[in-house]
DNA sequence: CAGTTTATGTCAGCCTTGTTGACTTTCCAA
DNA sequence: TTGGAAAGTCAACAAGGCTGACATAAACTG
């Protein structure tokens, strides 16, 4: 069978997929206009509270995570202090986290999202999951383990770790 | 066999698989974390040349479909076309991008990308599309097609329609 | 104990990229 | 010929990135 495409076929078992330009364009496409109904349901709810994405990820680490310090925030998060400071100021006036002095060693704050804060992440992560399990129905198991291997594949070597950090058993 | 979770499981053939909150929190941060990955190449390439990924987007849309009207670009890229007016300027002024006057409608512009453009569009694609086949390889055929799926299910309708648009036979 | 490093916070200023609102010019179509 | 669509422009603003500089407290190290 002849080559299609500069960049060959990759084949396993029964099936057979040709890695062409164009069938990469349509995944780095698909990425794109994912991303963007991925992000559009918590988006909503996000400025109906006058916060941002930025508030959101905090939120979201803060709660995986609880007592996770400000430093591991931001290796996961990969912005600057400064950057990250000022989300989790509004946050933190805004009663939605607590930062505790650290016992062993005080110079650190460890995080924690408050009633109000669980409240907020509550909403936003069931807005997105809802619309991740309604994709993942609609393209059945098999799909979801393609998608979790490539995205994971598609991942930078550090993140690929914070990535695997937080899995429950592994 | 009881279920586990708040959201059941879903089967297909041999496969198994529980959408538990904690599997959907995965499928969340798999994106978020993979989000990343898909763009520091073409963003390493971006702030060399003092561009953003805007103008990524914008250059890119225009190579998949030359000509296309500002109107156009609008609806795909989902922005104000104030916003989009801005990079289109930059990218027009520094001769990347040409805007033909409309035969038919003079009122519209075409956009096409010079030969500038083309090889920065070039080199910004050829570095996203490098990570994406090598992580298509190492994930497989059939978790390309799963990856495929699930992102699609994840679309807005209307990008859903924008991305089947983008292929060549459908 | 003195000096250094680490963790965090903060101030100031800059950039990109999004927003809204108002307004103009061009020009197709009824 | 006139209404409205397409496009462009100006102004102002905000979120959320960034750098640089500096402050403080605590921990560590010799």
């Amino acid at each position: 069978m002849a080559e299609r495409g500069s960049t060959g076929a990759m084949a396993r078992g029964d099936t057979l997929l040709f890695l062409t330009d164009d069938q990469l364009r349509r995944g780095i496409e698909a990425m794109f206009f994912a991303y963007r109904g991925f992000t559009a349901d918590p988006d909503r709810i996000l400025i109906e509270k006058g916060y941002g994405r930025a508030h959101h990820r905090a939120v979201h680490f803060i709660n995986r995570t609880p007592g996770t310090t400000v430093n591991n925030l931001l290796s996961i998060l990969g912005v600057t202090k400064q950057s990250l400071n000022r989300v989790l100021r509004t946050l933190v006036d805004d009663g939605l986290v607590e930062a505790r002095v650290g016992i062993r060693d005080k110079r650190e704050r460890h995080l924690h999202l408050t009633e109000a804060g669980k409240a907020l992440e509550q909403a936003l992560s069931e807005a997105q999951r809802n619309r991740m399990r309604v994709a993942f129905r609609n393209a059945g198991p098999e799909a979801v383990q393609g998608f979790r291997a490539v995205l994971e594949e598609m991942m930078d070597p550090e993140m690929r770790r914070q990535y695997l950090d937080g899995v429950d058993q592994g």
